[in-house]
DNA sequence: AGAATAGTGTCTCTAAGACAGTATATA
DNA sequence: TATATACTGTCTTAGAGACACTATTCT
């Protein structure tokens, strides 16, 4: 006769450490639009989609730059060790926050075996990079991403005074200056973000609560890396934004008329 | 003079047991046409998309329908273990697969802290279900999602003698029959699977190499759960399959030419 | 008036939906 | 000839692209 093992009992004789040690961390591509003031002050500032990154202060790939993020804790989801990273590694508290992808390959990591949770985060607005609590130097880098004929893939950084050129080839992007698989990780996110502005509302993200359908269509042009027609832009996304009785107080020309995001009253 | 720690050094002083253990699992969402025939052999075979799903032999969650997975083991990437632990529960071996999103909630699993990473299968053809390695139960099951007015979402699973009826509301189904979350993950699968339809040739990966237009269309009508017009249907599908000089052998009435996926030459 | 940005009207082109119709096998 | 499926032509509708045009503010 068989003997039946109660479920009670078997949670007691089960033991995580019987399997071998993997980790688990996240890794967060945050961006931002950084302001590029205009010539004079009648002309708009133009706007560049932007990405955080860390220079890592300890091995592995000491020196170079990594997105944020690290381990996950026994208490925690996912999503909490994302916000916790960009929290204590930037100051960066508030933003919109979506899972990517799941790196998994063996060598990804020289310490040991780490698979790591990539994440989308959108900031509304440009934090001030100064008095972060682990005294790790981040930078706001513009990212350029152009998909070349055939399926070459090129990605831009530009940050202070640095500028980092990479070409991705068959998935694999490598560079000296960049640890890790974070350069693959980066253009999956952007990958991303553009597939998902053309059918849902996510780069209002990108914008305080009050913006114009002009700083709209730039975040629009940053992301896509093209030009469009304002006439069309604003037939797209009519549905996705309320009109607000407030104007923009722009100087030197007609001031724009604010708006919010549909549909977020209850948010 | 602050002493500088060389990479090698730091790698050997690097133990990745100082983390709390962190299980990671893969489940795989495996799904597949199973053939309805038709009242007389003249009329055609319906299909419908089924689910692959295991019944748990061992705690916890003992004799309730899980997804087929397992544990991500030391030397295997996610999509490897996910092949593996498909292969031995239920003796497919080849099958398209993607990555759909990784749950990390904190009561996942009662034996300890379990991440699981999920996989989308698609089989193009139905596999006999006996002779597992593992001798564990696996059956399929025909699936049926509807999403209601409002967000109800409801998941209806039909397999053998048994029908499950699960209702998903805010994210979260729990059904006495499912282990874990796998309704949701199943929800998920689902969904992904009905939006990648639109815009990609996914849906071929449930036929065999050659296939007429009607069987296609017979996928897209199970999956989107709704009828097509049929000629609307070839003309969408047009660039994405090629002809071949081949006929269909149906019974009974006027043959249907064989496609193929196109470009796909190189595979 | 000139400069600068804000905002609209409408023609065209293309993809999707609806539906009627024709074609070709076998019983 | 009847049944069953295979396949096509075309009218209509909805959305996207191109582009010309008007409106408003400040210097």
């Amino acid at each position: 006769m068989k003997k039946e093992i109660k479920e009670l009992e078997y949670l007691q004789n089960y033991h995580a450490s019987d399997y071998p040690q993997i980790s688990i961390a996240t890794d967060i591509v945050c961006f931002s639009v950084l302001e590029q003031k205009g010539a004079n002050y009648r002309k708009l500032s133009q706007k560049k989609l932007s990405v955080l990154l860390i220079k890592r202060g300890e091995h592995p790939y000491k020196g170079q730059w990594a997105l944020p993020g690290g381990f996950l804790k026994i208490d925690e989801t996912l999503e909490e060790t994302a916000r916790r990273e960009l929290r204590e590694e930037t100051g960066v508290s508030e933003a919109y926050m979506e899972q990517l992808y799941t790196f998994s390959g063996l060598e990804r990591d020289p310490r040991t075996r780490v698979v790591s949770v990539s994440y989308l985060a959108l900031l509304n607005q440009v934090p001030i990079l100064e008095a972060t609590t682990d005294a790790v130097m981040a930078r706001w880098f513009e990212v350029t991403y152009r998909v070349l004929d055939g399926d070459k893939r090129q990605l831009i950084l530009v940050g202070g005074d640095e500028t980092i050129e990479v070409d991705l080839e068959n998935q694999k992007g490598y560079s000296e200056q960049i640890a890790f698989d974070h350069v693959s990780i980066i253009a999956f996110a952007l990958e991303r973000l553009r597939g998902k502005i053309e059918y849902t509302p996510i780069a209002m993200h990108l914008l305080p609560e009050r913006f114009t359908l002009t700083s709209l269509q730039q975040i629009y042009e940053a992301i896509l890396d093209k030009t469009l027609l304002v006439a069309n832009f604003r037939r797209k996304i009519k549905e996705l934004v309320e009109e607000t009785d407030e104007y923009a107080e722009n100087g030197g020309h007609r001031p724009s008329k604010l708006y919010k995001r549909r549909g977020n009253e209850h948010e």
